[in-house]
DNA sequence: ATGCTGAGGATTGTTGACAATCGGTTAATT
DNA sequence: AATTAACCGATTGTCAACAATCCTCAGCAT
């Protein structure tokens, strides 16, 4: 995978404790929910609790964790609700994105579009846990589209903020079984749109893709039930 | 102002100088570029260098600030291309935020929308100095719809993030004269299309109106020159 | 004059100890 | 028995000193 921050790398033992915090978050190691207990890094990771605090604030600055004055900070812990607001975001978000893409993109990161969407169709035919390959190639190829808008800004936000958190949610909510068949066919033609350079056209089906998993959640949401945010346990 | 932190008010010294140091930032009484001195700081709040360096690290998260290891951290300093690249990502989101609110707006606030239009055309006229409180009238206006889209993430991106960022840079691009007259027209086409609940006309014409604020500051930047950044002393 | 080198000073990074606050538990009271 | 009050342990918040790093500015050589 990329690497979206274009932190220096880890000279600081703030900076490092940031950085193994985060991804420990994201990749789900320590569950939503979950209170962080400061003395307990501070001993695992073998630093002082000052520089820890410093790299717990500025999880908190970026919405990774929550805090309450004097009682602790916790994993942030999207409800129902907060999940698809975020798809919303992301639908507006991805959009622009592609719609950029086809503008800026060059022919031969197009090229590469084209590729990874026939690698992963060559994969997904033949692997048996279809979903998660599906998933992953799904992100991988949102990841071209989004750098190949060439605007940075939006890049951070959906890269480094955004998809974190849809991540964490993942498996919770994964697809349907029928599914990656379909969205085959809608990525194949936002591609296409791309290589048009039909902007509009590629915004368009974007949002209808990304509008496409939101209705997916939320029905198997109303199947299923309503509890999605366990209350976690300490670290 | 609406205050969008959800920040139970400022118990520990730590939020508080994040606080006032954001606030500080936003409102340009420490320009762009400007290096953050701990030591001055620490100085003139009174407080320690702990709890400095805490506030710091959580502006750093939120991407106020830039820090360069062993070297200090500086206020963010927005190229002109990367402002373009903020309106590009504002017109996105406003866009959806502007569909929502067509979609979840109440009557009452509604009719709020049109009370803000109004005072605001009334005050613009007297009022020597337009362009100041056109502005001004903008942001409410915006402000109103975003909160009226009833989605907390979109809301905090936009009035927590990135407004905080393109007001830094309002007064260095101010509107030409005539944007103000058009810019009620589209204020008034928008508010009858959430009225009329027609929220794809909404986020159209949103982003319109938003493409248009961008194309006006590109039009000027080409004009009068390069230079964007200045260096900035320290503080 | 220009560029390199190396103290010296200033600033940032880190630690450990101390103070303030909260949560749970126990005990007393109604 | 239920409720409240006070205590105690644990955790967070804050501070002041120490260590490491970088920037500045002489001084010197080319």
């Amino acid at each position: 995978m990329t690497d979206v921050e274009t932190d220096s790398p880890a000279l600081t033992l703030s900076d490092g404790a940031f950085q193994r915090i985060q991804t420990a978050i994201v990749k789900g190691e320590i569950p939503p929910g979950t209170r962080i207990s400061e003395q307990y890094l501070s001993t695992t990771f073998g630093i002082g609790r000052g520089p820890l605090r410093e790299a717990i604030r500025r999880l908190e600055g970026r919405r990774l964790v929550v805090r309450i004055p004097h009682a602790g900070v916790r994993v942030v812990s999207l409800s129902y609700e907060e999940l698809i607001e975020l798809y919303h975001v992301r639908e507006a978000l991805e959009g622009m994105a592609c719609r950029l893409a086809a503008e800026h993109m060059t022919d031969d990161e197009i090229a590469t579009l084209r590729d990874v969407l026939a690698t992963h169709e060559k994969h997904s035919g033949l692997q048996a846990n279809k979903s998660y390959y599906q998933q992953e190639g799904d992100l991988d190829l949102h990841y071209v589209i989004i750098r190949g808008s060439k605007n940075k800004a939006l890049s951070d936000m959906l890269l480094g903020d955004l998809y974190h958190l849809v991540r964490m949610y993942r498996y919770r909510y994964s697809s349907t079984p029928k599914r990656p068949q379909q969205a085959f066919a809608e990525h194949h033609r936002i591609i296409e749109a791309i290589a048009d350079r039909d902007g509009e056209l590629a915004e368009m089906l974007m949002r209808r893709h990304i509008s496409a998993s939101r209705r997916n959640i939320e029905r198997r949401m109303h199947e299923q039930g309503s509890a999605v945010t366990s209350p976690g346990e300490s670290v």
